[in-house]
RNA sequence: CGGGGCGUAGCGCAGUCUGGUAGCGCGCUUGGUUCGGGACCAAGAAGUCGGAGGUUCAAAUCCUCUCGCCCCGACCA
């Protein structure tokens, strides 16, 4: 492609409403223009690099032995009545009617559409298995888009469904897409980490993310820094105590906090580590209030919480509800005296020399004892897993926190939607069976963003080369002068012939121009011609990750770079 | 959905408090000089000031309503 002649509208400056590198990045570099909230224009560098990854995914998946097929965006109402989910699914499902008034949803993911394509013409066991998969535009009406290709509403996305006859099958299925999910991460250049996670509204009984470690992640994870677990902090297993993990002396004593709500501010007044300190934590579970403690240090596992609890409905009181519950203001309260339900964290069993606050405004207790001056209505494990906390499937292991992005998710669904869509076979022994399934979704717009993400500069991104919109970026630095415009001309249908995808920036910019949009493009290889080194028939070849080029022979340089994208292209596929 | 912020030229912003001819930088066009990490000079084009209504002799500026976008939080297969 010749830089003069393509779409490519960099930008010199940072638009005023990215914030994360990729989200700048992208639309800085001719990449991406937002349409609206969260929805996007990919211009033909974004639609390049979204392509690249298209490909990989479908590569993995065909051979994992799934079958492409596209279903529609647009899915009758009828579908997500049948399988309940019209009803629980929420503002975030895209609801229309057409001109006869009949209900539509835009498909946010598509479990629906493909049980009932699958039970149609499916009824032997003879049939199974099935691992069908998409690649296609969802739409979810998120409450907050946010950072660009992270977090949209409109985005693209790999979702793969199986259909076995039993449970092994299944898992078996799973695996499969277990191994292919590595691989495809692998190919695209991705530092990514899978963790068990919460099988959330989903259900089912196996659940893995794909997390790409970022800074500027959305997800917390732990990974162990001795053996290979790693989970989301919320599903990751905490080892029981030893022993409690607040210990001290001292009588029940109240005393005066006046303005002292948070536990930094408690913990600075009284000269008192947060890890000595009692978090009290007020929900409205299903309507009534029950209050969480935990060590102030830590932070409450909602879900863990949520089960814990039994409740279906569940959110933090707000301070009204607080007051009505306990008499008093959040910051003040405690579980000495408390007559509202009282889950504590395991870590708290045996607490003493305690400080938490006394449910009278302006007052702490120090001295709590927990068994002796309150009453726990349930012990269990409540808190989120954390950095330092012990590995609970090794010895001596210890869990480092991560950020991350989560671009797949693999589940094992069972039947959840076999048995309430009928979506049955006949066994050898001629019996009616409903179909195992599991689900595996890939966030295609979002590996573009995580790859960013991970692989840039203060000047640009540095694309992994098997997802780059090109492969090598070819400079004529002075494309007025004859023998640089025709070693250009020449090297650039050179690379072309072997193969090679190449930006030409034929452009008449000056040099500085031409190197900053190289930079902040991002294309992997850079060859640099300008009469200076052509002189002494040479070209300059840089990495974009390299600090400075070097030198490399005019003559051959075409087969020489080529021999190098053939090589490195080579190493993707294991 | 709760809280906060912002809508003025393609992009980034000033002007709004205190009403009086709509500005600056980048980008764009033309000419000239330049030419190895986002050049310089000169001359230009380009804006119904998000929209509607109101107050006023006069509204980007004040009032009411509305739409959009961003951030924090809650939420999330």
């Amino acid at each position: 492609m010749r830089f003069s002649r393509a779409f490519i509208p960099t930008l010199k400056e940072t638009p005023a409403d990215a914030q994360v590198v990729s989200h700048v990045y992208l639309v800085r570099g001719g990449y991406l223009r937002q349409l609206a909230a969260g929805i996007y224009n990919l211009l033909p560098l974004g639609w390049r690099v979204i392509k690249k990854i298209e490909d990989i995914v479908r590569d993995e998946m065909n051979r994992a032995g799934a079958e492409e097929v596209l279903m529609p965006a647009s899915v009758p109402a009828e579908l997500w009545q049948e399988s309940g989910r019209w009803q629980v699914y929420g503002p975030e499902l895209l609801r229309w009617k057409d001109r006869k008034g009949a209900e539509f949803c835009t498909g946010p993911t598509h479990e629906e559409v493909i049980v009932d394509m699958v039970r149609r013409d499916t009824s032997s066991y003879r049939d199974l298995p099935l691992n069908l998969y998409q690649i296609q535009s969802k739409f979810r009406d998120e409450k907050r888009p946010r950072a660009g290709l992270m977090r949209g509403r409109e985005f693209i996305m790999k979702d793969a469904y199986s259909f076995d006859r039993d449970e092994a099958g299944a898992l078996k299925a799973y695996d499969a897409m277990y191994a292919a999910y590595g691989r495809i991460f692998k190919r695209c250049g991705l530092d990514f980490r899978a963790v068990e996670a919460d099988t959330g509204a989903i259900g089912g009984s196996r659940s893995h993310e794909f997390q790409v470690l970022a800074e500027s992640g959305e997800d917390a994870i732990v990974s162990c820094d001795t053996c290979d677990y790693a989970a989301n902090v919320e599903q990751a297993e905490i080892m029981k105590p030893a022993e409690p993990g607040i210990q001290g002396a001292g009588e029940l004593t109240a005393v005066a906090t006046p303005t002292q709500k948070t536990i930094d501010d408690v913990s600075k007044f009284l000269g008192v580590a947060p890890s000595q300190l009692i978090k009290t934590l007020v929900y409205m579970a299903d309507g009534s209030a029950v209050a969480a403690i935990i060590r102030g240090d830590r932070e409450l596992n909602e879900i863990a919480f949520k089960k814990a609890v039994g409740a279906t409905q569940l959110y933090l009181a707000r301070d009204e509800e607080v007051v009505a519950a306990t008499g008093v203001a959040p910051g003040f309260v405690g579980p000495v005296g408390l007559n509202i339900p009282v889950y504590a964290d395991l870590e708290l069993e045996g607490a003493t020399g305690a400080v938490t606050g006394a449910n009278r405004a302006g007052h702490h207790n120090t001295g709590v004892d927990l068994a002796r001056d309150a009453k726990v209505t349930k012990f269990a494990s409540i808190r989120l897993a954390g950095g330092g906390d012990k590995c609970p499937r090794c010895p001596g292991g210890h869990f480092r926190p991560f950020k991350g992005i989560e671009v797949g998710h693999v589940f094992f669904l069972g039947t959840k939607y076999s048995v309430p869509m009928k979506c049955n076979f006949l066994d050898e022994d001629r019996q009616t069976k409903p179909m195992v399934m599991g689900c595996y979704g890939i966030g295609i717009t979002r590996i573009a963003a995580a790859a960013i993400e991970q692989n840039h500069d203060a000047n640009g991104i540095c694309w992994p080369l098997a997802i780059a919109p090109f492969e090598v970026e070819v400079i004529s630095l002075q494309p007025g002068d004859a023998a640089v415009k025709a070693a250009a001309d020449a090297l650039y249908a050179e690379l072309t012939a072997a193969g090679v995808e190449v930006l030409y920036d034929d452009r008449d910019e000056r040099p500085g121009a031409k190197f900053k949009d190289a930079d902040l493009i991002g294309v992997p290889l850079r060859i640099a011609i300008g009469a200076r080194s052509l002189k002494e028939g040479k070209l300059e070849f840089k990495r974009r990750t390299d600090k400075d080029a070097t030198l490399i022979a005019a003559d051959g340089a075409a087969a020489y770079v080529a021999g190098l994208v053939a090589a490195e292209k080579a190493t993707f596929r294991s």
